[in-house]
DNA sequence: TTGAAAGCGCTAACAG
DNA sequence: CTGTTAGCGCTTTCAA
């Protein structure tokens, strides 16, 4: 008998339908007398508010939507997790939209998830937080959304967010404190704006040591692995090969450090490589990666506690919420030779 | 004005609103040239059935769950993917859980996706695709599903299969035909029973070779990395240690990997390595891993199309669909040293 | 082949 | 504080 309907609820707790409503809805005005009995019906019929009805009379859907891009499975995945492990437990449904950012797709299925499915929110995660067309038709459309970790416009939407720049300096800053000087840097896809932050680190912590920056050993990087490689080996047979190299992802990092077994350079005492993200790479390949951990999947909690509470609250919150990155040291980074 | 509704397409056809649904749901009995006045009508309006309203007349969401456990972040988004890209364009949402084995909640939220959101059929991916408890919750309550690569039971349900048994056997086979006798198997965790599967494939070839298997070479991993370290560990420092090994998937081959650096063991020329999935590890670390690739994602859109198909027609389709896993050659294996 | 009427189960006014 | 009365936008009888 997993069919109570409101009714049921009602009659069995001998008031009207309405109120069932309210105390399903946790509206005030309801005597705590009155609400207990009513729990107790809920509770003794195993009574469950029908979605569909719900969203039919009350013109929304409780089902939030996540757009992402795609900086890889395993951080996707993890801010999928800390999503739906927040948003469930509140009474809210996801649904997932891979946006691929070029694809013409990705306003469609905006509209679509606005109007066909009527859903109360949107979490934007990158690359997808900097998408500026999505953001605006959300916005006019006045869907609720919360972007995380964005980098430009941040003033017009909430937010969470990360401190990329100045993780990625303080991680230069350890290089340099070591002793190494030619320190390369390959750069992330352009598209995905955060990676970029990563490079401005870098380059403000060789400013600050006063480094000058060599432009031959920035190298253009799109953050998958082979780009890694490729910028590796280009890195490495350079006549004058930096002593460590900083990728701006993990990825990229162990494609360098692929290319280097592969030139028989060896790690960390030819080389040192330093990554970003603490991917499940980092960990796995030899030697294990000094990178910088983000926490992914707790800004994917909190930003989606920030769109729930917006949704109820009716208005945005505007105090964006800042989670550091941490640095972890593994086994790819030693002092230059002398 | 992105909101017209059925009576305003009605209005604009010059029909009634029943006919406008029989065309929105492609029922038979609606002449040709009306069925062309609503179609222009719809488009010119721009009209979208509302979803929660469809629901709750229709007693049905067009919406799909899909359960998934573990086996790495890669898996299941490739999962994710093959799934929404052929559910979306049939008009079907998707709902993630990802459903712990161990933890009771998995019943719950079942529990929930068919009362409270009312989903219409269930894909149970691996290794809740073995999940019998939930099989049954479901089919008790009549909701369709498909399985993706079950093990057991595998008469009672429609589902998609590859053939992990017989990938795995030939893959033996072929370190066996380059000369290996002693190889080790590290064996997958005992809820994936999926991977069990490449273990009986192992022990095929090797009795169809007619090599006696030494017991002391089959060690028990989990299909994380970290236990394919240890098991690598175990085996390389052996007075007689394994000439190839065989992990029960990449992550674990890549902690065989590992651990051989560590041990200053060299791949191939000491040891000879394989392992199984295609993960990206299999090409990201060095050497690069000799594996079976898995047509997950082809796997994933077939299931979908066979649920949505049982959906429409209202009867499971009992024709299994098999899609078999290829070997992939890579830079881990050699023969054996004379 | 088409349409009229009656809900689906809930929330939103408005009264009391 | 609580109940009554209308719908939300669609599908489903059942009749024409």
């Amino acid at each position: 008998m997993s069919h109570a309907i409101i009714d049921d609820v009602a009659a069995e707790a001998g008031v009207s339908i309405k109120t069932v409503s309210r105390v399903v809805n946790r509206e005030p005005n309801v005597r705590a007398e009155t609400r207990e009995r009513v729990e107790a019906a809920i509770a003794k019929l195993n009574y469950r508010p029908r979605m569909s009805a719900r969203s039919l009379a009350g013109n929304r859907s409780f089902t939030l939507g996540l757009i992402y891009g795609h900086p890889g499975a395993h951080y996707v995945l993890d801010i999928q997790e800390g999503v739906l492990e927040t948003c469930r437990p509140l009474g809210y449904e996801l649904v997932i939209r891979p946006g691929d950012v070029h694809a013409g797709g990705l306003m469609k299925e905006l509209q679509d998830l606005m109007h066909d499915r009527r859903i109360d929110g949107v979490l934007l995660s990158p690359p997808i937080s900097d998408h500026l067309e999505a953001i605006d038709l959300l916005n006019n459309a006045g869907i609720p959304l919360v972007r995380i970790a964005p980098t430009v416009e941040k003033d017009a939407h909430p937010f969470v967010e990360t401190n990329d720049l100045e993780a990625s300096r303080d991680l230069t800053m350890q290089l340099i404190d070591q002793g190494h000087r030619r320190i390369a840097f390959i750069t992330g896809h352009p598209d995905h704006r955060a990676v970029g932050l990563r490079h401005e680190g870098f380059r403000q912590a060789m400013a600050e040591r006063g480094i000058p920056v060599d432009e031959s050993l920035i190298v253009a990087g799109d953050n998958i692995f082979d780009s890694g490689q490729r910028a590796g080996m280009q890195l490495l047979q350079m006549a004058e090969p930096p002593t460590a190299i900083f990728a701006a992802n993990d990825d990229m990092a162990g494609g360098v450090v692929k290319a280097a077994h592969a030139l028989n350079v060896r790690i960390p005492e030819d080389v040192s490589v330093v990554g970003f993200d603490d991917a499940p790479i980092a960990r796995q390949i030899w030697p294990s990666l000094t990178t910088i951990q983000q926490p992914i999947r707790d800004m994917a909690r909190t930003a989606t506690h920030m769109l729930i509470e917006q949704l109820r609250a009716g208005e945005p919150n505007p105090h964006p919420s800042m989670h550091p990155a941490r640095i972890i040291v593994r086994e790819s980074v030693a002092a230059p030779k002398a």
